[in-house]
Formats: structure tokens, C-alpha cells, sequence
DNA sequence: CATGTCTTGTGAAGAATTTCACAAGAAGAG
DNA sequence: CTCTTCTTGTGAAATTCTTCACAAGACATG
């Protein structure tokens, strides 16, 4: 955790699940790293991750080559790797758009100010909610949105406003200078493709598992 | 939304994409119901979707013809037999593990119920919680949960525990008789290959953003 | 009933991703 | 210093997924 040396080395175009992957792996390391583990094999942390050593190995090689031949990989180094890689050295700044239920869960997950996300603010339109607190986090009004943002420069919104909402707050957010936006509304949002989104659906995951029983595939994750 | 004369069509194996696509079919669908919409083409799907017309088609073909050619499909009709495929033409028993903030969040969350998962219990392992009531919904003991799944037969275990008692309780579940697990803890479980699980982790998707912004894809969702 | 327009369903091609398999490097033992 | 053991890094092969492209069917119109 001392220096950083290597630069995350760029590339042409990495698979959207090798970035997943590699946000597993970070965990596998850490917990690997908590129980006092040095080193660790590509094969090890493969099994943690639920995949194979090979894939391992080919996440790793798009970005360099951090291991050591009959070694393994040196669980301190690759971890710092990897949180380079991800864009984690850095503090990212949050802000949550509806103090619903899921919107006040989220500001105080901890998973998320352990990996460098700070909720720097909440918003809501709901003037009975506006400047209640949750968890340390004031509710803000939404008016002030864009004066706030032109502030505090955030970097990703997190959208947790009822579905048809969710494309009028996305606007609003882009023209506030958002790039980045983590949508948990079930409606899809259309943005200028300078900005990133992700979606999260629980509705449609929780229909994979009704396939899923409804097909009996024998599968696992 | 009269009969069902078709089968779902069982095939040899489908991709999770796919069956992720077709939650996605469903929900433009409905919406195009909604909207008085009495037909719909693979292209006008796909625009909604944020996929190709010739990837719906595919994506539909794996189960069957459901359009009609010059035509489109027929909105109502299309419905049913995803909803069908997916498994939701009936009831799904729903128990969530962790009465905390995101299992009180997903309680009440209507995107369930009103695709048919119905949540019977909450169960928690805190004295002080059991037997408040949320939304609706009393919170039961852990010592009672196998014994009340063998009465109620519920199909799928939500888990919201804290990530160091996901595997604990992945155990307890399963051997309840519950097949199907939605894991929000940020933990890998593992549970014999009959037990199907998805894992929803959100501090991942959120690294997926920082990754997107530092290594500055022009990509979209 | 022929003609034109539209849109499906689907093999085949192409692209992307995963798995294989092995040469090469690293370390310890003798 | 040589031998053995272990595990990486990576081209090539295999597999999986997506896109292409077009024949065939459906309807409307004249
Ligand atoms: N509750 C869950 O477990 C859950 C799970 C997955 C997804 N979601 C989705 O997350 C979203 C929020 O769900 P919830 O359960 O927290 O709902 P909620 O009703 O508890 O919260 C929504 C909040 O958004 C605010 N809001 C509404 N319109 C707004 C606007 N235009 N600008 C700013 N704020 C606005 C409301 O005042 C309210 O506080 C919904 O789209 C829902 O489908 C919820
Ligand atoms: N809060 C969020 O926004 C959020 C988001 C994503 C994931 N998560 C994950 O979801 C899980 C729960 O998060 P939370 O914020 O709701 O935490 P929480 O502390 O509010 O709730 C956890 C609940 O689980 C109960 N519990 C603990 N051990 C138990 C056991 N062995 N058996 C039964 N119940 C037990 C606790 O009594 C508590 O009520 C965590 O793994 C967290 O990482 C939370």
C-alpha cells in the first residue's frame, strides 16, 4: 500500500465482465490479505471467484503481468494493482437522487464509503423530506441540484426516484455535469453517450430465478 | 391474458443474457399495453430494449414464433408467452433473511408483488426486531424459518444479511428446501449445484462507474 | 388476383469471450 | 550448478453470442 509505480495501463477495449471480475478478485485479495495470506495462486483466487484460473490469468494479462512463475501473485501488490486499475485510489463523490426507502439505504451502506464512495449529498422533491437527515446526510431540495453540483463537482448520481421519474432526473443530473449514473429505477433512461449507466433491476434478477426453477437448469453463481 | 394454449417450449440450454433480454421485452411491452399499443414490431422492441431488432428475434425464436410477418408481434399475446417463458404466470413464495434497511426496503417494494413474488416472512436473528411489523409483513424468528418452510413451501430466499453471515444462512435456507437464493450480500456463497444463485452486488456495479469514468469508454446502457 | 410493402424467422458469417495447453521463469533442494 | 516442482503469461483453438442478410409470409390496395 506504499506506492503505485505501474500505471494502470490502457487498452483497446476490456470486456465489461473481465471489469467485473476484477472487482471480485479485489475481494477475494482482501479477505485473503485479512486472514494474513501473503501470496496467492491464480487457481485460488479463481475458486473464490467462481471461475477458472485461466480466466485468471487473462483478466490479469490486459492490464500487465503482476504475477511471479511458481509464486502466485503477491496479495499487497495485486491488490493495489487492481484498485488502480478500477479507478479506486481515488475518492469518488456521490450524490443520491430520492430519500426513499432504497435512496436512504444506500447512503448509509457502508460497502460503499469502504470502497471510496462519499454520499456528499441527498435530494429529494418532497418538501416534508427535505432537510431531514439520514445517517449524517442532510436532504436537500432538488432546486439546489445544479447550484450544488456546479460546487462540489460529483461524479456519479445515484437515481432512486418511482420509474417515471427516472428519465427527468437523469436529464437533470447530465446537465448538472454528471457523467455517471447508477440507475435503480426499473425504466431504462436515455442520455447523451458521453455519460455512463448502469442499471440495477431487482425485479428482473428475481425473474432469472423464477427461469431458472421454472427450467431446472442445474447451474449455480 | 386468456389461456395459455402454447408451452413454454423447453430447449437444450439458453443464455442468461437472453432470459435477461426477455425481462427486459416484458417490461416495454406492458408499457406499450399501457399505452394502448395493440402491436409492436422487433425493431420498435429493440429501440425500448437498448438491443438490435435482429437480437429480439433471435432472443424470441429460441422459444418459438410468436409475430406475424408484415405485422409484428401482437402486444397482448407477446406478453403472455414471456411471461409464460419467464415462469410468471404463477405465485412465487418469497422469504427475505435480514430485517435491516435493504431487507425493510425490499418488503414493501411493489416491483415484486406485482410480477407475482410474494413475500410470506422476514426473518431476522435480533430479538429486538422480531415481531414488529413491516409493511404488512411480521418479523419472524431464524429458529422458526424451518420449520414454518415446511409448511409454506416458499420457492426463494432473499438474503440480506451482513456479508459474514450470508453463508450461514445460505445453509439454513437450503436446507429448508428453498432452490433459489438472491444473495445481496457482498459475499460469495456456495450451496450444491440444485440450488440456483444470483448475487446482486452493488459496491461492484458502483466500480463499474469509476472504471467506465477513468478509463473514459464512450459506451451507454 | 396480382402487386407492393412491411416485417418476421433463421441459417450463415462474424465477433467476442472463454478454455486449452504449453513454453518459460522462479525458487528451493541437493 | 542442476534438477524438480510449481505456476505464470499467452498464442491458438474452441465455444458462445451477436449481427447480417434474405427468403418467405401476411396483409392491403387497386
Ligand atoms: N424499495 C425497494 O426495495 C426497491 C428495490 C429496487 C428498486 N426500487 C426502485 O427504486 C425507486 C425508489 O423506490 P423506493 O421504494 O425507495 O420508493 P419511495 O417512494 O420510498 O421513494 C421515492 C422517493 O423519490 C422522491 N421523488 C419522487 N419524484 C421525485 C423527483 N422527480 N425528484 C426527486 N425526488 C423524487 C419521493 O419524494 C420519494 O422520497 C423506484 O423506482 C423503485 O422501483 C426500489
Ligand atoms: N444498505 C444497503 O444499501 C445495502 C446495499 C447493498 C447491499 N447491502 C448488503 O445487504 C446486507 C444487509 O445490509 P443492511 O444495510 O440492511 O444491514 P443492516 O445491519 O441494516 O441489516 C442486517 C440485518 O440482518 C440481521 N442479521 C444479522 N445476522 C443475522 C443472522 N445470522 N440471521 C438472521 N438475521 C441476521 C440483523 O439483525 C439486521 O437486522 C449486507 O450484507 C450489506 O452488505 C446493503
Amino acid at each position: 500500500m506504499t506506492r503505485s509505480p505501474a500505471p494502470p495501463a490502457p487498452e483497446k477495449h476490456i470486456a465489461e465482465s473481465t471489469v467485473r471480475r476484477l472487482s471480485l478478485y479485489l475481494r477475494v485479495l482482501e479477505q485473503a490479505a485479512a486472514r494474513g495470506q501473503q501470496t496467492l495462486s491464480s487457481d485460488a483466487l479463481a475458486e473464490d471467484g467462481g471461475t477458472t484460473s485461466a480466466q485468471v490469468r487473462k483478466d490479469l494479462s490486459f492490464f500487465g503481468s503482476f504475477g511471479k512463475r511458481g509464486r502466485g501473485y503477491d496479495v499487497a501488490e495485486l491488490v493495489s494493482q487492481i484498485s488502480d486499475i478500477l479507478g479506486l485510489g481515488r475518492e469518488w463523490k456521490v450524490y443520491i437522487v430520492g430519500a426513499g426507502k432504497i435512496g436512504a439505504a444506500l447512503v448509509s451502506y457502508r460497502g460503499f464509503s469502504q470502497r471510496g464512495f462519499r454520499v456528499l449529498g441527498v435530494y429529494d422533491n418532497n418538501p416534508q423530506i427535505v432537510g431531514r437527515m439520514i445517517d449524517g446526510v442532510g436532504v436537500r431540495s432538488m432546486s439546489q441540484l445544479e447550484h450544488d453540483a456546479a460546487r462540489e463537482m460529483p461524479d456519479i448520481a445515484v437515481i432512486t426516484v418511482p420509474a417515471e421519474h427516472a428519465q427527468t432526473v437523469a436529464e437533470l443530473v447530465v446537465s448538472a455535469g454528471i457523467r455517471a449514473i447508477m440507475n435503480f429505477a426499473p425504466a431504462p433512461i436515455h442520455v447523451p453517450s458521453t455519460v455512463t449507466v448502469k442499471s440495477v433491476n431487482m425485479a428482473l434478477e428475481l425473474e432469472g430465478l423464477a427461469y431458472a426453477l421454472v427450467h431446472r437448469d442445474a447451474n449455480a453463481s
